[in-house]
DNA sequence: CTTGACACCGTACCCTAGTACGGTATTTAT
DNA sequence: ATAAATACCGTACTAGGGTACGGTGTCAAG
């Protein structure tokens, strides 16, 4: 319940402090209560949001889709209907990246598999694998004409 | 069959062209053969191998960790045991971004089942909503003293 | 009661991952 | 056969996400 300042918030969180800072000016984290002095205090809350960010960027969420998360809720300006269009969404494109990241761990898995029979001398043993799958990671649009 | 040029690759695979140069230039891809006149061709080899960066890419990969995807394989100087460990890291790193996703989708589920009910007022429902699972995923170091 | 660690602020710099530019050569469509 | 589209190359610029710098103010341990 001790509050941090920032140099402990950012120790506890891993980040450096002017990331911490940075993060304010991104509107990412919201202004602290200031001491007399003027130096900010955090709370356990803050620690927990700059976990989830960093979580969040570690799967392939930039800061300003992590603002989106960190933003959902009903408020003046969002119905819950809005809300619930743009959670359904946000969780469709969750389910995408583990669908993902699901194909690249069966690659993987069946490579681990050959590395005794080293048949994995090909020019792209993952890629080998991968296509031996549905390839749902495909980004390619078809050609067209 | 037909072989592609740079911009007919870029196009399917939904790239620049200065994009596909930038990953010959970083060693993502290999020099393609050249007609006569010096142009480059690409295969459907090439089209997989860049739909699998960007796919890694947007599940959190840096191109220095897609390198090391791409080049998973037994050769003159990565033994097979070499390999296999590194391959268990990978899937290891793999697994713990599926758990930090699956994480943010229960928490939205949660959240979206909540739309109604509209008790979503708080400060942030989302880390309201993660905290009530294992938050596995967590940044945080413990605090030190 | 001072000295070292840490806070404040604004601005400037850095790295990664592209993107653009500009001059020239080749290919393709009319 | 000529123009538009695309290729080649090297270099320069940009955006996102920080990170560092430098000058000043504050707090806590000796």
């Amino acid at each position: 319940m001790k509050p941090f300042t920032i140099g402990r918030l950012a120790k506890t969180c891993g980040v450096n402090v002017e990331t911490v800072r940075y993060y304010h000016r991104r509107g990412l984290l919201p202004a602290p209560p200031r001491s007399a002095s003027g130096y900010r205090h955090y709370s356990e809350a803050d620690v927990e949001r700059i976990c989830f960010i960093k979580g969040a960027q570690r799967v392939g969420f930039t800061l300003k889709e992590i603002g989106e998360l960190l933003a959902l809720r009903i408020d003046s300006v969002t119905s819950a209907v809005e809300m619930k269009q743009r959670t359904v969404q946000k969780i469709a494109d969750i389910e995408t990246k583990i669908r993902s990241l699901e194909d690249m761990k069966k690659a993987l898995i069946k490579l681990k598999a050959t590395c005794k029979g080293s048949d994995n001398t090909s020019p792209c043993p993952i890629l080998e694998t991968l296509g031996q799958f549905g390839e749902t990671h495909s980004c390619c649009p078809e050609l067209e004409s």
